[in-house]
DNA sequence: TCGGGTGAGTGTATCGTTTCACCATTGGAT
DNA sequence: ATCCAATGGTGAAACGATACACTCACCCGA
């Protein structure tokens, strides 16, 4: 039985209401509907809750009562500020209705992301709002048909049961491509990340389907890199390669993610090339330090907050009739140096 | 009651019961004593509960039985790196016996602590890890009075009923003074935070017992700075006020954490300083990004992940007699470009 | 044949709340 | 005097899973 550690058994309602002489019942209308007792009996009984220290049980509470007043959430990687940004926008909207955030990293492992699942299934928690990992979406859809809400985070939702919040990728990749062709550059280096993430995937078509609409042929204005992982010291080292082996050198550069926009900055200086002079950079997130470096990174940027905001509130209103389900954000470019002028 | 989100209601044991045809008490061996059930029930028993896709309730689960797997942590700031690199320690450790962590961000707001304090002890957690926020610890005292386990987290605990782990900031101001003075340098700036935190009061001890105990007056050798947040924009601003001041400029930085140490490099290079050539700078915490910028930022490293496995692990163990409650550990020093060599 | 041991399964009390049908007492209105 | 409604309060029945004391076969050795 629940005790506290080591010492004797908490106080129940059924202590408290001895104590105040009153019954068990009086004591959870003062705990639930304090208006429904009389001032009297309520000091009375608020007394002994204070003399006891009575701490109400939440497990039997919500056994009881099935009032939940939980969201689960699982993102990809708790260290990265891109998805505890988002973590700040769901917390923010769950406050607002008194409920509260259960935060989980699946560290882009299936097996996690499935034990987490389960673990919310079973607390019996309001909804769920998770940033898929690698594609299979089976364990989410089997949940939401046993009854618990879903809401996809970064994600576009594949069925009209579970909704979801996504930001429009091909957009991002056109803004910032549109940017450098504005600026007058003609031969690009796209710094990609791998084509099994639909990020990359997405981003990649909008950069080829830009330079297609403003008249380049992106076989010849286009050198495409693709690196195993979104880190910076795959995009030095394959940075510092690009430029052993080309000749006609492009002026500018467009990075899948900042962590990569940072390793080819970190090279592009090693090997003497200046920028924005001799190449202009644009990364994408533009997480917190894309504005503290030394030669501050212009960047795509993505409403982090108001994503998962926006993930929360619809998993609260998920009972309102003809809302829409599936909603997407479109990002913004935020010029910096590190782009400047071709000219 | 608690239903299926606009369905039924969601299966109980009863129900497996009475479609295996077995008692409940039955259903119950099978999910947590298997071995004492004959493989003929088992399986007919396993099969009702994918028929009817049966998931415990853990409200009534924990109500009866008491055992808890959950354990809370209130942290200052989930968005800092420094943070979620210690969540992910205390993660690891309560994976090893299955235990799960329940994880929020104070903001160092003292009142959202109290409320997630109540949260976590309504709930009925097995324990509490906290950085406390703004000095008052009577929340976390009066919480450990009730019953439930405390461990402070990069915080000295001032009682002996509650565990505490952290990171001597004495010493790591230590290790990046002396470094500083190996190299040659003599005269130093240090570019701290508000003296109301803990961080900086310790560190800016360490700074000035190096200082006397190599021979140097601090008077003389050490210009403070204290910034009243420890943020870039601050750094960056203080900074330019210096080197606008200063006649006899020192040759050697030291920032009281990494955010600052960007923002002093951005100042730095604004006005024409070369680092290290002209100026030696060392920050402190290394964050993610530390090795990442242009120059990279030779910093104090504190083993964030440790400090998280540690203050768990204190947990689970909390009913062990005889094992040392305040553990103190020592930052290491990462040598970087920033610092180069005063020669 | 009997007593005892063992393995498999049953039935029910229990955890701490909330809910809800039900009583007592009051103070008017009829 | 009688009835009605409102007000404040009671106490037992849930909620779903677990623990535990118990029954019932069945087998074995004496």
């Amino acid at each position: 039985m629940p005790r506290r550690n080591g010492g004797p058994r908490r106080p129940s309602v059924t202590d408290v209401a001895k104590q105040a002489g009153v019954s068990v019942g009086t004591v959870s209308n003062v705990l639930n509907r304090p208006d429904s007792v009389s001032p009297a009996t309520r000091a009375k009984v608020e007394e002994a809750i204070g003399e006891l220290r009575f701490v109400r049980n939440a497990s039997a509470r919500q056994l009881r009562s099935g009032e939940i007043t939980t969201v689960g959430a699982v993102v990809l990687d708790i260290a990265n500020p891109f998805f505890t940004e988002m973590a700040r926008g769901i917390e923010d909207r769950l406050a607002q209705d008194d409920h509260t955030l259960m935060l989980c990293s699946s560290d882009e492992d299936p097996e996690r992301e499935a034990r987490f699942l389960r673990l919310f299934e079973e607390r019996g928690v309001r909804g769920v709002i998770a940033t898929p990992s690698h594609g299979s979406l089976d364990g989410l859809l089997a949940l939401r048909e046993r009854g618990t809400d879903v809401v996809l985070l970064d994600h576009t939702s594949p069925v009209p049961e579970i909704g979801s919040v996504a930001v429009d990728d091909v957009g991002g990749a056109s803004l910032a491509m549109n940017h450098l062709l504005d600026l007058g550059h003609t031969r690009f280096v796209f710094l990609n990340g791998p084509l099994t993430l639909r990020q990359c995937v997405d981003r990649r078509d909008g950069v080829i389907a830009t330079l297609t609409s403003r008249g380049f042929d992106p076989a010849e204005a286009l050198v495409e890199v693709n690196l195993d992982a979104l880190n910076a010291d795959a995009a030095d080292a394959a940075v510092h390669r690009l430029l052993a082996e080309t000749t006609e050198r492009p002026t500018a550069m467009f990075c899948a993610n900042d962590f990569t926009a940072l390793g080819a900055l970190r090279a592009l200086r090693d090997c003497g090339v200046s920028i924005p002079g001799d190449m202009a950079v644009v990364g994408y997130d533009d997480v917190i330090f894309a504005s503290m470096l030394t030669t501050p990174l212009t960047s795509v940027r993505q409403p982090m907050h108001t994503l998962g905001w926006t993930a929360a509130d619809m998993l609260l209103r998920e009972s309102e009739p003809g809302r829409s389900r599936q909603v997407e954000f479109e990002p913004e470019l935020v010029v910096r140096a590190s782009s400047g002028s071709a000219i």
